[in-house]
Order: C-alpha cells, then sequence, then structure tokens
DNA sequence: CGAATGATCCGA
DNA sequence: CGGATCATTCGA
C-alpha cells in the first residue's frame, strides 16, 4: 500500500498523545529506538499503527491514519481509509507492537515523493479529551480515497 | 447521533 | 479494585 495520512504524536508536551503522562507497559515503544512500532488496542476492537520516529527516551511516533492498495487488482480502494481499517487490512495486532520496521516482517520504503501541492498539511482527528493540539501534524495527499475521512 | 466492546490507567 | 476513557467504525 501507499500511505496517504498520517499524524504525528509527541510526548509530555502533546496532551492529545499516549506518552504524555511517561512510559507504561503498553507506551513503552514510543520511548523506544526509532524505526520500530507502535500498536495499540482501541476501542475494543481496532488496532492502530505507529512508527516510532525519535530517538530513544524522547517520546514520538507518527500515527499510520491511512493508505490506498496498490497491489491486488480489485482491491476496495478504501480497506485502508483509516488507522483501525488499515490495520485491519494488514492484519497488524499488538502482536506486531515494538518490532523493528527497517528489518523484519513489515517494511516501509521510500515512494516518488507525492508533488508538494497535493500534500495537506492539518490538524490532528478524532481526539477527544485534552485542549486537543492545534498543532497541525496531520498530513494527507489531497483527494486520495485512502484517506481516513473522504 | 450512538452503540459496540475490552484493554488500559488512575485514583482510592 | 472500579469506572472513566478511548489516536474508531458503522449504521440509523
Amino acid at each position: 500500500m501507499r500511505l496517504v495520512e498520517v499524524e504525528a504524536y509527541l510526548g509530555a508536551s502533546d496532551p492529545a498523545s499516549h506518552a504524555y503522562r511517561g512510559p507504561t507497559a503498553r507506551t513503552a515503544p514510543m520511548f523506544g529506538p526509532p524505526g520500530r512500532s507502535y500498536v495499540y488496542f482501541v476501542y475494543g476492537m481496532y488496532y492502530c499503527v505507529n512508527v516510532v520516529a525519535s530517538r530513544s527516551s524522547v517520546a514520538g511516533a507518527v500515527l499510520l491514519r491511512g493508505g490506498e492498495p496498490i497491489e491486488g487488482v480489485g482491491d476496495d480502494a478504501r480497506a485502508l481509509a483509516g488507522p483501525g481499517k488499515l490495520a485491519r487490512a494488514l492484519g497488524l495486532t499488538t502482536a506486531h507492537t515494538n518490532l523493528d520496521l527497517v528489518r523484519s516482517v513489515l517494511s516501509i520504503r521510500e515512494a516518488p515523493p507525492v508533488p508538494s501541492a497535493r500534500v495537506v498539511r492539518s490538524v490532528r482527528i478524532g481526539l477527544n479529551q485534552h485542549a486537543t493540539t492545534h498543532e497541525p501534524w496531520r498530513f494527507y495527499v489531497r483527494g486520495s480515497p485512502g484517506l481516513s475521512r473522504p
């Protein structure tokens, strides 16, 4: 798949982040080395996949919120549209948390750059409590069918 | 809009 | 321990 929507989460400075109140068993990967996965279970039925993106001991990760299928014709264009659906389509669960994404079963690779005119930067969505950060830490490809919100 | 559905975390 | 919470999704 091709990633078309992501959101950034930091640590102590980001009230909306799972890492806001320090490390726990669940959020430990967020405080570990970059390039690993952080997968968690929400709402009793969905998993969400993150890529840890800051150096060890500094919390920071990127939530994968949307993707477009690129292999397998006839794929539902919206099968990866949303963090819960993306994790489900990839078959990822908490069993896949804290895995090395560079040299492991999963791999994230560089792709031809998306023209910057098609990249939109906005505020994060789906956040409840906390004065949700007003920082524009959500990035997505304009018009993609793989977005969590069409 | 609200239900589904269960792990997690904090406060007591 | 108990209950409030939740970075979601789907269907009325």
